[in-house]
DNA sequence: TATCTAGTTTGATGAACATCTAATTAAATA
DNA sequence: TATTTAATTAGATGTTCATCAAACTAGATA
């Protein structure tokens, strides 16, 4: 459990990465260990002993405070001796938990467009008009072929029948998915390609 | 999930009650609801079509969120519209993480006398010597006891046995659990009392 | 009032995790 | 070299958790 040691948190990470420090943090076990070795650097077997855990249970808590950069290990005789380590908790939370505007924002504002269009054009699940601009009329296709099951084929009639639940011009739309390489067609058999995302 | 809300985190507040809260955080689901939510408040609906999750996923994640106190909820129309609440995140990780010296540091350095006394006395699992103190013979005489399985009956014969063990003064050894309440005799027979934590 | 929409709760399922015991590795001493 | 001690790894087990579908609750509108 020593392989992926310490990696800084740049603030550029991304949420796994920093899921993955709170994930840490988020043992009570874990966070007395912390306590205990702020006093002073500790070994794993007094450890086990103060917290009255089995060795390797201490060294699995000390592998992931390691792993996420919260402890360092130095090796003195038979020992592994753990202290803190890294500027890291003296990061303010927010810091943490909020990514730099460029990554979220952007990939938000992505979603938030979606919602907007498709907040314009669906009304009570019904699409109220074909989008003219063919970048709306992508975010419409990609969520309506999320009505399609992948794994499985439709006849030509099948998939009408899922599209007038839609809209009336079912021709537009299934011509719009097949173009779109949303949907693929065999021999008169349709099938939903790559799942959505 | 909404009853437990909103506890606002004192700093004498116990470990396990911090635990939660990084527990909540260590999501990257939850890191992203939150990063979204900062941008502007938001209610469940619009949150689940974002991260293309369930509505009852998302519900889940918000009743965590908001019951570490992170958000909090208004009622808006059909809609539940959850704002970034506290001023939690302002924290430095440290003060989530470290407790307030009394409290862990007491229950701390108790153990590590603890440690210290048995590193003392204790050479290779043989008693090297008998301490001299009571509160030192006490610590040493819990740590015997151990070898004592709760639940069972031992002659005099075999607690000998396995004071031996330890060190060659089995009387003294036996006579200070008895005194101590650690073992009880019973008509020549003894039985170890109340497991040790 | 009947229907629609958003939210929550419940139950089921699979994944991740904490913990232990046993086996293994590695360092230190007899 | 053989034994002891600390640490880690592997395997097993029970618990917690994330997720979804389905049932249910409660505003809002027709």
């Amino acid at each position: 459990m020593n392989e992926a040691a310490t990696q800084p948190l740049t603030p550029e990470q991304n949420l796994e990465a920093r899921a993955e420090l709170f994930k840490a943090l988020g043992h009570p076990m874990r966070l007395l260990i912390l306590n205990l070795v702020k006093m002073k650097p500790r070994h794993g077997e007094e450890l086990a002993a103060i917290l009255n855990l089995n060795a390797a249970t201490v060294s699995h808590h000390l592998g992931k405070l390691a792993e996420v950069g919260l402890l360092t290990a130095e090796k003195t005789q038979y020992y592994q001796v753990y202290s803190l380590s890294g500027a890291l908790l003296d990061k303010p939370l927010r810091d943490v938990v909020f990514m730099p505007q460029p990554g979220v924002a952007a990939q938000v504002e992505e979603d938030a467009y979606r919602q907007k269009v498709l907040k314009t054009f669906f009304k009570y699940g019904r699409l109220k008009a074909i989008p003219a601009q063919l970048k709306k009329f992508m975010i419409v296709l990609e969520h309506i072929v999320q009505e399609f099951e992948p794994e499985r084929t439709y006849t030509e009639r099948e998939v009408n029948q899922v599209l007038v639940e839609f809209n009336d011009d079912v021709a537009t739309l299934r011509r719009g998915l097949v173009d779109a390489g949303l949907l693929v067609r065999e021999n008169s058999i349709y099938r939903r390609t790559a799942p959505a995302e």
